[in-house]
DNA sequence: CAACCCATTAGGTCCGTACATATTAAGCGC
DNA sequence: GCGCTTAATATGTACGGACCTAATGGGTTG
């Protein structure tokens, strides 16, 4: 019951440590050890700090680490609850713009190959989750590095028609499209989902890309989604498979 | 310069939010203005809590909140340093295991197909990262699903030779080996890089993957490192294009 | 001029207190 | 018992002070 003077319940401290370093270790042992279960309350701030004789301060800041590992949840007057036993050895990809996740390095080149208003047909349809006969802006672009003229991506692209003046704004841009359609139309992107396949290329999709038919290349398909799930753009990506290569960097939090 | 009784520099405040939040986006405007540049140094946390009148301890709340937004970052003695002008609007990928990373469904199967002690040659030094001749136990799998004898996965793996019994070990494992390095041998891997290309299968590897010779493939490299940037395992993952799909799921913060 | 030493400095860690606020639980009237 | 009000409560916000420690930069020495 920590009864003791200064060394917390696991005999002793690790000495290099700070205190509410050493504080918050202790209590995710007792958490993963199952004095207090899964959905449970942990004793209040007061009480734990007074345990461990330190500061509430101090206990807080404790406290803080295991709210930002994942193990509690903490609201006001409810008290701290425990929400998992382990700290979930998670890594992680720090992904902080559209571009990370493009992956097109710094200096690339689009141009706008072919832009049209089709109508849903029924493939087509299913592939973007609405009702058959739907009008939306088809955009077609071509990715290049400077000095280069192969294509390292042929982007097919669906966008919502309904949007005011959309298809002279696509024009104009120069970042992602995505990006765009967030600061002019005020909607809000809250989830993106990509799914990557290496397909064959036709012969219509070889001769875009520069290579011989049949060559193997990398299909992205990027769904884009507002907070209410409704999709905003669509797009699929082709990159040739000996000219690009997409890099995954995880981090063990 | 911030002399005014208790409104921050950007006239009134927002009434409800807590002073420390205030101030915390009062300083992400100042730093968006341009007023503190990019790589260039906040004042001091005791000057800052000065001209906005507040404790220091509501500033470092404060600053916390942009450390957390990666705007700023904050170093002993060397003072908060601007890392970024705007809160990048960051994705979130939640990769909570190694199974998110590689995506296999839940079951699986994993058999081992050939086993062999080799010496690098200067090709595959290079790609490990080590002198010619070094020994590394090389293992192949195959991955399939079951009710289906057509593989999903060919992986060749490159593992440290010197682990006592890894030979025997790798027999025996039914999850991921890299999961089984770090219980086993006490290693800690706090880094994984993974480059994911299309390419087009030999003979040999069609025939591996039961599928025709020249199909797209998507090939996954996989460097597992350790806390030492020292190169524990490398994974070479093949996976027929039309029996594979590479899914991600962003979530905007 | 390099290597080393050392005082300075600015963030990091703690302490103790006080009041605010969201949420729950108790109390009350209908 | 139901809905409302009200009091109790645990976390949130904020103040103030004190000391610690890692970097830094400058000065000294070889």
């Amino acid at each position: 019951m920590k009864t003791n003077g200064v060394a917390n319940s696991s005999g002793e401290a690790a000495p290099g440590l700070p205190r509410y370093a050493q504080v918050a270790n202790d209590l995710m042992e007792r958490i993963a050890s199952g004095e207090y279960p899964l959905g449970s309350l942990l004793p209040k701030e007061v009480d734990l700090s007074a345990e461990y004789r330190i500061s509430r301060h101090t206990m807080r800041e404790a406290l803080r680490r295991l709210d930002e590992a994942g193990l509690v949840s903490r609201r006001r007057r409810a008290g701290t609850e425990v929400l998992a036993a382990i700290p979930a050895a998670s890594y992680r990809q720090p992904i902080n713009s559209i571009d990370d996740l493009l992956q097109y390095g710094e200096a690339t080149e689009v141009r706008v190959r072919r832009k049209a208003r089709v109508k849903c047909s029924a493939a087509l349809a299913k592939m973007l989750g609405c009702e058959k006969g739907r009008e939306w802006l088809r955009v077609e672009t071509i990715r290049t590095r400077p000095g280069d003229r192969r294509p390292i991506c042929h982007t097919t692209m669906y966008l919502n028609a309904e949007l005011a003046d959309i298809d002279a704004r696509v024009e104009a841009v120069t970042g992602p499209i995505s990006a765009m359609i967030e600061t002019i139309y005020g909607l809000r992107i809250t989830e993106i989902e990509q799914s990557m396949q290496a397909v064959s290329l036709d012969t219509a999709g070889a001769r875009r890309l520069r290579v011989g038919a049949g060559s193997p290349a990398l299909q992205a398909v990027r769904r884009y989604y507002d907070a209410t799930r409704r999709l905003v753009e669509l797009a699929i990506a082709v990159h040739p498979g000996e000219r690009f290569v997409y890099v995954t960097r995880l981090r063990r939090q």
